[in-house]
DNA sequence: GTCTATACATCGATAGAC
DNA sequence: GTCTATCGATGTATAGAC
């Protein structure tokens, strides 16, 4: 297995998260890798080359997690909850990764290469809405409009995920996410109990 | 009035919004604009400045929305509501700009010129818990972690904004707005009435 | 596989004429 | 104010030796 390849890799990955794709130039990759361009382009053809191997791998990595259903847990607000905070565990382990792949979302279209990340959206969204209707049906939630429940979830996640990407250390983010999770599934609203 | 300098403004809001302020060059903003590149130096210094610039004008402009109170509407619920309405009505309008906004603040923090935009998160964030006090106060909502709360809010609507900025056409997202605050107002968890 | 050396395009920025 | 012409630096990528 080779050595300088995966330098290569975990050097990208550092630059491009901090400096984005155009950013970043190959000159820089090598030199942090301790190596020359020919290695880089004998490995991965490319500059847009590594990039995409660096998003492949990531989305891989994050389908596995969403495949599970955390039917350990026997409420199912709780394994809504595990889901969220499996997804957020693998979040913190890769954040460099994560930063690159949400400015590729959300950020200037052509700012890098193409690679087809709504697969992701849609595998969360419906990991979601699974939970959400069985939650339904066992009258655990009341019954409402499922997309915008689903919605509300996957929002009030990408809302702690990048605020720890924008404030890294300006709160307990762990806790922050367990809390809105709570707030969430409470409502705002006061009812008559 | 100068018109080449709006043309020249003009053309780099498209054009950074789409390739990123690393991805457009200077050649490419001023063949937009019909004119040439001195112009653009004259008029704004450098590349810097005119992305600066345009990030300013942007900033004030959601600033004075914010600082508008919302009172004409009774209910505390419907006045929040109305404020994250008009935030999402100058997002419409200035989706472009908001684009660049939103990568710079959670894209590679070294993709483009430093720009404190800090102050949007804090002043959106503290008109929310306002209103969340007031409506907590006169026992319109209850009384939980109202950070948790204000959070909710500021994420359903990222949260709805990203979506459209990530795949435009998909949903009716007005409505979507509208639906997943009603949800959050509710709450997901069945109680007794 | 990994290197030195280099090709060639494009970058941001400016000098200087008008 | 707006242009033509051009600077020096840096970009991606490759040829060819080892």
């Amino acid at each position: 297995m080779s050595n300088i390849r995966d330098e290569l890799k975990k050097a990208a990955i550092f630059l491009f998260a901090r400096k984005g794709y155009n950013g970043t130039s190959v000159r820089e990759i090598v030199e942090k890798a301790k190596t020359t361009k020919p290695c880089l382009y004998y490995y991965f053809k490319s500059k847009e080359g590594i990039y995409l191997s660096i998003l492949k791998e990531t989305l891989d990595e994050f389908l596995k997690i969403l495949s599970q259903n955390f039917e350990e847990e026997k409420m199912v607000s709780r394994q809504l909850k595990k889901l969220c905070f499996s997804v957020y565990e693998k979040f913190k382990e890769k954040k460099d990764i994560l930063r690159l792949i949400h400015s590729f979302l959300y950020g200037p279209p052509k700012s890098a290469p193409k690679f087809n990340f709504e697969s992701f959206h849609k595998v969360f969204y419906e990991a979601i809405i699974e939970k959400i209707n069985i939650a339904i049906e066992k009258g655990e939630f009341f019954d409402q409009d499922r997309e915008a429940m689903a919605f509300c979830v996957m929002s009030v996640f990408n809302g702690v995920a990048e605020m720890e990407i924008a404030f890294p250390k300006k709160y307990d983010y762990e806790k922050l996410l367990d809390k809105t999770l709570n707030t969430l599934f409470e409502g705002f609203s006061r009812r008559k109990k």
